[in-house]
DNA sequence: ATTTATATATACATTCATGTATGAACAAAT
DNA sequence: ATTTGTTCATACATGAATGTATATATAAAT
């Protein structure tokens, strides 16, 4: 690509951009199925006509925000979780509380996940979100059960076998983003989500009773 | 009320209960944002006519499954729960499993429950519904708090305060409803419920390591 | 300078959902 | 038997929202 034609391509990314900054605002304020294309255009300062130049439809431009919210995260967790030689709880806690901390810091991060979380309908209709979401939560409840998997075999006695304690995992995980996502303000997940990971993992790690 | 009276208002009650049940239907397929009043009409074998007849709009109808749905389930937690004399980890599990089991066997609480769960969204438009699923989070909050401070006035010893244990059980409980109403068929729930208690009841009673 | 291509605004046709207002049917009350 | 009230269907007016087709402006290429 040539130095001189850019100038139009990069304003084009530009507003490209501005479009999804737009809509994910409306998308976080109303839901997205209560979104129309003509709140998002006037947010980012265009007209509808712009919004289809670049995008198919209200879907894909949702399809695109959940992807650029949940993509990072997996690897994130795919290389703090998997990477680690002798895996421990107390890894697996400092990964956690590393990776929630981030969201909660990030605005922008925060924003796309309540998106996916709480602001969506997985419905028939969005088919493809949901497999999406079915797609990624089995990764990550992979990782799980491949890390609980190497504690046992490093010697580490588990309360249960590594697919339950993946599922718990995942189902604990689980409720503190939906909740922090569902009753922003409401809940203390910044401040106590140690002492929520210390519940789960210390203890966890005890021999369960016979 | 006289005897005579009743067959009008009985055919009125008979076709509130049809719309209501379609209105479940169709919110649980395409999701509450998605769905007009048309086909819920149509499902309820009635028209439009007959919703207005019966509810305000969209929003009151939903608001109406939701609490038919929140309102029985708060009442089991409320009485198996906070009921016992003597508060154990026993009887919280059992109490659990008992309702999860409930939900799972029933088609009618499964629909109402999922609708409320993931086939709506939680935004400023329906700030009602906002309102609600708070105040009724806090009252389950609240019902746990008070179960554990009296676990701990009873001398058993937590790994940590009665607040943070109650939050605690809240996101692995609200982590399992989730999970289970947004992959529908791709959870275990069913099959591994005692185990997931197990997992979170035994090993939370053991000391916190210092 | 003229052409070509691209980004975005404008305009249009269509579809659909809502809420309300009206009317018909029928039950209940006198 | 007439009246009153209620349930529900019908009809209407209105306001979106969508997707597409077209136009304009501007950048790039020749």
């Amino acid at each position: 690509m040539p130095m001189t034609m850019h100038r139009k391509k990069e304003q084009g990314l530009a507003t490209r951009q501005k479009i999804l900054e737009a809509a994910e605002d409306i998308f976080f304020e109303k839901g997205a199925a209560l979104t129309t294309l003509e709140q998002i255009a006037d947010r980012a300062n265009v007209t509808r006509g712009a919004i289809y130049g670049h995008f198919k439809n209200k879907r894909m431009l949702l399809e695109h925000i959940i992807d650029s919210a949940v993509l990072p995260l997996l690897d994130i967790f795919r290389e703090t979780i998997s990477r680690d030689p002798i895996p421990s709880f107390e890894q697996l806690q400092k990964a956690h509380v590393q990776v929630i901390t981030d969201i909660i810091n990030s605005a922008e991060l925060k924003k796309r996940l309540s998106i996916a979380f709480v602001k969506c309908e997985y419905t028939e209709e969005f088919a493809y979100l949901i497999e999406q979401s079915i797609h990624y939560h089995d990764e990550v409840r992979n990782i799980y059960k491949v890390f609980f998997s190497r504690m046992e075999k490093s010697g580490i006695k588990l309360a249960k076998n590594p697919e339950i304690m993946a599922d718990a995992l995942m189902l604990y995980v689980t409720g503190m983003l939906t909740e922090y996502f569902k009753y922003p303000g409401q809940t203390n997940l910044e401040k106590n989500i140690n002492d929520y990971f210390d519940l789960f993992f210390f203890p966890i790690s005890c021999p369960s009773p016979e």
